[in-house]
Formats: structure tokens, C-alpha cells, sequence
DNA sequence: GATAGTTTCATACAAATGTTTGAAATGCAA
DNA sequence: TTGCATTTCAAACATTTGTATGAAACTATC
């Protein structure tokens, strides 16, 4: 393994390819071509295209998990061992929205790669993607810890919304800036990621209290 | 245009098999044996295969347009003009829901072809779907009916989280399932709407009150 | 500096795919 | 029936695609 700069450049081609145009149009012939090697090089660096796929956004998705733990710590050791909720969640939504999110993000190709897993979902990350399910647990065994009183249940839909409003509001950010005639400011990350904190907390704590009363009530007491 | 059985086949041949092994792995060649027709019926009828893409979806997704008016306006009728909060985020996320939970979507096609649609999202369906927001604006305009004291952007916001909630859980069915090892019921289709909309209820009412204290605080609350 | 292992390269392969074509079949009106 | 338009059909087309091959270039070790 002499020199792994023809692997380096096949990725960062690649990751910057299939950021800007997606992964359904960008063939292995237009990779190599931006990246200024042979065609065969890619089978010979990674085995196929799709290994190739699977191992830009594993090592993304690592550094994505990575952030998240790393936040999740920080916040149990400032709490002692129990977190606030509302820090648990902001660990698990603030790197994905800090990456995808900003007025930076134009420039940061990670991060347009990682939007483009959100949007279109090939077969080849999908796959891997069912391993996440791992890490997932931590947050739901740190959720534990600070909300002891609440049901599993409970904790599962909250991760599970909190999740949901971050990826679709990296999926669909340009509805909502169309909806809301650039009135919702997307490029407002911390904002953002508050709102959305904001939110998956209230689900939690609404969980218990109402999980029984129909939401119509609750509705009407909402006036 | 004597005979439509050779477009009707084709229709529901394609919904068929797009539903069950999404559009990434069916050709055309797929379809036309499902549908026992000649190959050339495809483009005869429809003039391309995005073509036929875009008229499954486009019909599937009028009939969920229709549906969800159908039932704004039976809300708005109730309430003599303004609707309940919640039975607008009911009329917004339980026909989606409805249509792609529960475990009679075994058995529908059009539910499993939608599904596809919410995980897939080739170009020919994303390309229409940006005329959603026109529909989508009709709801805003309900919701600040019902809420009449609230910001713009909080509607926006919470007429984002709301489907996002609804996308996601369709979207994530198998994850949410397998992290809570079950225990979260997705099959209780109006268990899950009540969730969702109870949420989204809360985001809107949230909004108000706390769009300027820091989460931090809220989540101090909540404990 | 010869040799063995690694990497690069041009090129070919094989398969799949959407689309087109032109003739045959069918339906329908005069 | 005749004639015209619509529809079906088998076959071919033209690309595009990922992958494989075998020789050449390169690198490092002895």
C-alpha cells in the first residue's frame, strides 16, 4: 500500500459527486474522470461501486455518531452521571442539523453528502444503515436515566419524533423556505436545533401525562 | 381509444411491483410481463417510463390531496367555519397515516406504492411533488384560522413537524419497531395519528409561549 | 540492478435498459 | 367489404453501466 492517494482522491471525488448530483446520476466513469484516475482503479481500491458507496458514508456516519457520543458524555458528566433531557436530545439532533443545516453548508461537502443519504436512500446504505440501531439505544438508555419515571414507550416515540423533525427539516428545508416565503430561518442552526429540542421534550413530558386523554381535549384546553 | 385494458394493466402492474420491490430494481421488462403486454405498450401509451412513474403517482397523490381536504373542510363545517387545531392536523397527517400503517397494508397496493414513494424518491416523483405546497398552503390558512394569535413562522413550523412526524413513522416503521422491540404499537394506525397530532398540538402552543427562553430552561421545567 | 509485489492503464466484455421501428393485427365507420 | 385509424407485436437499436483482463509502469527490497 504505497500511496493511497488514488484511493483518496476516488472518495473525495465521489463524496463531492454524489453531494452535488446524487447518487442516481453519477456513474463510476464520471467519478474517475473527476478524480483524474483509471476507471479500474475504483474496482481495485474497493471491490465495486456500491463498497465504494458504503464506505463514504461509513466513515461519515461514524463521525456523526462519533459527535453525538461525544456531546452525550459531556452533558452526563456535567449532570453528574444523569443528563438533562434536553441536552440528551440536542446531542442526538445537533450534530445532524450542524452539518446539514447553514448557510455553510454550501461549502462543506461532508455535509452535502450526508443530506443526499437523507433525501434518496440507495439499497447499498440503507443496509448499513439498520445498524444504527445500536447506538440509538445508548440515547434511549440515557433518556432512561433522566427521565426515570417515564415508559419505554414514551422514550421510543420521543427519540423517534425528535429524529423525524431533524431529518425532514434536512430533507425538506427548501418546502419549508418555499412554504413559509423564507420565513422560517433555516439557516438559523442553533435556532433551529433548539425548536426542535424544544418540541421532542414536550412530546416526552406530554406522553405520560395525556397518553390516555384524547387529543381533541387536549386540543380544546390548548385555546 | 378503444380498448384501455392494455394502459390499465400496465398501471396496476407497475404500482404492483414498484410497491413490492421499489422503483431502484423493476424495468420495464418487469412491468410488461406482469402486466402480460407487449413491451412497446409502455411507451405507446405513456411515451416514456417517467411518464408512467409520474401518472401512478400524480393519481395516488390527488386521491391523498382530496382526502385530506375532504376532511379540513368536514372539520371547518363543524366548527362553523374554524376548525379545531387538532382535527386540522388530524385532516393533514391521518389519511397519509391511515393509508401507509396498520396491518391491512399488507393487502393494498396503493398504500405499499406510497410507502415506496416516501422512502425511495426518484427524480420523476420529486419534481412533482414541489407543487405540493400549494395544497399544503391551504392548511396554513386553516391552521391560522383556528389560531389566530399566532406567528406565522409557528404555523410554518408546526405544520413542518407535523409531517414530518407522519413521513418519518412511515418512512422508519421497521426501525421504530425493531429499537422498542415492539413495544411501540405502529399497527394502532388512530393511536399513532393521536400521538402525532397530539405532538404537533403542543409544538403549535409551544411556539408561543417559549420561542424566546432558551430550551435549556423548559426542559428544567419539564423535570 | 535484478526481482517480486503493487499499482495503473487502455481496452474489452457482458449484460441490462429505455426506446424505436415497421409490419401485422384489430376495430370501426362508410 | 373497403379503407382508415388505432393498437399490438417481435425484433432490433443504441447507449450506458459495472466489471474483468492482461500488459505496462512503478516501487521497494535484496
Amino acid at each position: 500500500m504505497a500511496s493511497d492517494q488514488t484511493r483518496s482522491a476516488i472518495l473525495a471525488a465521489a463524496e463531492r459527486l454524489y453531494a452535488d448530483r446524487g447518487f442516481g446520476d453519477v456513474t463510476l466513469r464520471d467519478i474517475v474522470a473527476e478524480a483524474n484516475v483509471n476507471l479500474a482503479a475504483v474496482n481495485y481500491h474497493f471491490g465495486s461501486k456500491d463498497e465504494l458507496i458504503a464506505e463514504l458514508f461509513v466513515t461519515r456516519s461514524l463521525q456523526l455518531n462519533r459527535e453525538r457520543l461525544r456531546e452525550l458524555r459531556a452533558a452526563e458528566d456535567a449532570g453528574g452521571g444523569v443528563a438533562d433531557i434536553a441536552d440528551i436530545l440536542r446531542a442526538l439532533v445537533g450534530p445532524t442539523l450542524r452539518g446539514c443545516l447553514g448557510p455553510d453548508t454550501q461549502h462543506s461537502t461532508a455535509a452535502r453528502f450526508m443530506i443526499r443519504v437523507n433525501i434518496e436512500s440507495v439499497p447499498a446504505i440503507r443496509r448499513i444503515r439498520n445498524r444504527e440501531i445500536d447506538h440509538l439505544r445508548k440515547f434511549i438508555a440515557a433518556m432512561k436515566r433522566a427521565l426515570p419515571d417515564s415508559g419505554d414507550v414514551e422514550l421510543y416515540w420521543g427519540l423517534h419524533f425528535a429524529l423525524a423533525m431533524a431529518q425532514q427539516t434536512v430533507r425538506d428545508t427548501e418546502r419549508l423556505t418555499k412554504l413559509s416565503d423564507g420565513q422560517c430561518d433555516v439557516d438559523d442552526v442553533e435556532g433551529v436545533i433548539a425548536r426542535v429540542v424544544r418540541v421532542a421534550v414536550l412530546a416526552l413530558s406530554a406522553g405520560d401525562a395525556a397518553s390516555k386523554a384524547p387529543a381533541r381535549a387536549m386540543a380544546r384546553e390548548a385555546r
